[in-house]
DNA sequence: TTGTAGGCGTTATCAT
DNA sequence: ATGATAACGCCTACAA
């Protein structure tokens, strides 16, 4: 049972040539004589050659250098976690010989983002991993990364492109259909569900879009029930009256389902106006969210492991670099449902 | 800002001594002058010395030998996961030099298991991995192993003892609350809840006592509603009348929480005697349950993620050898809510 | 076309 | 106490 580790030294014995001849069929180099090439493939047949990752890397001895580029978290929160799952890949991969660096710009602007990767194509790295917040902007640079010859994953979104090694993310739209069914086993048939929409900037659009899709896909295929189901994009100033005004409108209200992380700021109205048993549905584990989590004013959050996608991402890349595995054009994370009984074990994690 | 990777070659430069003495006084085998010491140390403050663990390991170049002892999936499907995590783990590490061998044992038969441990005690593997399935037999055997300097870990439960290097698995009385807010949320006030334990066999019995204990935590810190909430210990032959009878009984009956992997076997009864609303909450993917999740017969799932339990434990144990790093003395996995909405995004996974 | 020699960074042994 | 040297497995340059 306990297999034999075989080596380079080994096949070159056993099938009577010399270490450097293996070396060359292995690597498909050419400048074998099929004599030679035979008598190695006939080896190589018999054993199981697993080539020794370690030793390859200690020759090869190269440091790989790998820029993220993260909306800074000062300006939104969510984001904290991405550059937690950065840093433990950071120091995870130190001493791998791979070398991360960090570097945040506004996500309220594009010209930050555009000044950041330029200063990053100066530096020319291995690899670079963005999310996908200016859209149009981001195709544009993905190209140019291409051209020379950089590595890019994409963390936090979909995108169809052949030029990008790989991407982690979820499936919003199915996000969406799970919120709906959470949605639709805590409230009454026949009543109204709020979608909303809330942020600061809304770069990334498509986000909400899919999974308002997904919220309204789930709810078109149920056969029991009558909810009507309201759309509402809300810019965050100053928008307490306007909150405060729908629900007024619309008594008949059991449900508010918020796709984007802040639904802390709808769930503050809801406690602040003692309007009761309006169930809240939202996204991300930021601290404020979980406080109305926990004291019962949101039922619900989805969690999208922005941590585990930035470490994902990066572990990918390092795979493929170090140990050239290949990796999957696209990893969609599970869709995790919190409540607040299973929050803390999320938490930990 | 890209910073240099230094070598025991640089450190003996920069401190005018030889790699030997570095190496010394790194590893603090003395027979060093306190002269060359501080000359040394001086340098290593100054710089950020990481050694280069692929070097190492290929001079160490220890083939690791790692036992894995799992209950036969054969006859208790529960186990298939943690196979093909164990298998996953295989795979990865095969070509780092770490041979990870699986053997099965039957549930019903602690002779089998304890038959098993013999044979691998004198295979003298470098660290085994366990689940307690037989508590009493297996403490006795930790002791074992760790007076021949075998280190054990374990998954899907929790011990306390310090004779084992690493645990993975759940909080079990956290996913009986996580079950039981599920439960409250879709269940009317004022009604009755059965907690059913039904198995084969009653090994993990601690298993189950923990999640009821969980599950009635929960209800007793509920300041609103009125549950009756009756348990009831099911062996698997012939309990078709058993639970009819069971709920003939109870006409007030609103929810069961099946604390096995169980939950199939409720399912059936409930969709065959067409007796409706009566919402089901159990635990694991099993193929049986995935089927009456879809159906809707079965409203949640808690998912115990067992192919993470042993891909992690494995990954630890690799990373305590080769990388020598701390690994944590217990890791607990979040308690996965799975509906049939996330359930796809669990499979994929 | 083929084989030999050297080196990657670390560790361990062996003279000095 | 110290430094030189060889070895781990793989890769590559260069000599034959």
């Amino acid at each position: 049972m306990k297999k034999k580790k075989y080596t380079i030294k080994d096949i070159a014995k056993l099938s009577g040539v010399s270490k450097g001849t293996v070396d060359r069929v292995l690597h498909k180099r050419g400048k074998v004589s099929q004599k030679a090439l035979d008598a190695v493939n006939n080896i190589l047949k018999e054993i199981d050659y697993q080539p020794n990752l370690i030793a390859r890397n200690l020759k090869i001895n190269k440091v790989y250098h790998i820029c993220v580029l993260v909306p800074n978290p000062h300006e939104d929160p969510y984001w904290q976690a991405c550059v937690d799952g950065i840093n433990e890949a950071i120091a995870e991969f130190k001493s791998l010989g791979v070398i991360i660096e960090t570097f945040f710009f506004s996500p309220n602007s594009t010209k930050s983002f555009l000044e950041i990767n330029k200063t990053v194509i100066n530096l020319s790295p291995d690899a670079v991993l963005l999310t996908l917040l200016f859209y149009k902007e981001t195709i544009e640079i993905i190209e140019k990364y291409y051209l020379e010859n950089i590595k890019v994953s994409i963390f936090n979104c979909q995108i169809r492109s052949n030029k990008v090694k790989n991407f982690v993310g979820q499936d919003l739209f199915q996000s969406g259909r799970v919120a709906a069914q959470l949605m639709n086993m805590i409230t009454p048939e026949n009543s109204d569900i709020f979608i909303i929409h809330i942020d600061e900037v809304f770069n990334n659009a498509t986000h909400m879009q899919e999974k308002e899709m997904g919220f309204r896909n789930y709810f078109k295929e149920l056969t029991t029930g009558n909810y009507k189901i309201i759309s509402h994009k809300i810019k965050s100033p100053d928008f307490n009256k306007e909150i405060a005004h729908l629900l007024s409108l619309n008594p008949n209200i059991s449900g508010i389902f918020v796709t984007t992380s802040k639904a802390y700021k709808i769930a503050r109205i809801i406690q602040d106006t003692k309007i009761k048993d309006i169930k809240i549905i939202g996204y991300d584990l930021l601290e404020e969210n979980i406080t109305y989590l926990n004291n019962g004013i949101i039922d619900f959050l989805i969690h999208q492991n922005p941590k585990g996608q930035t470490y994902f991402s990066l572990s990918y890349l390092v795979d493929f670099f170090l140990f050239d595995k290949d990796i999957p054009a696209e990893k969609l994370l599970p869709i995790d449902i919190i409540n607040s009984e299973n929050l803390i074990s999320y938490l930990e994690n």
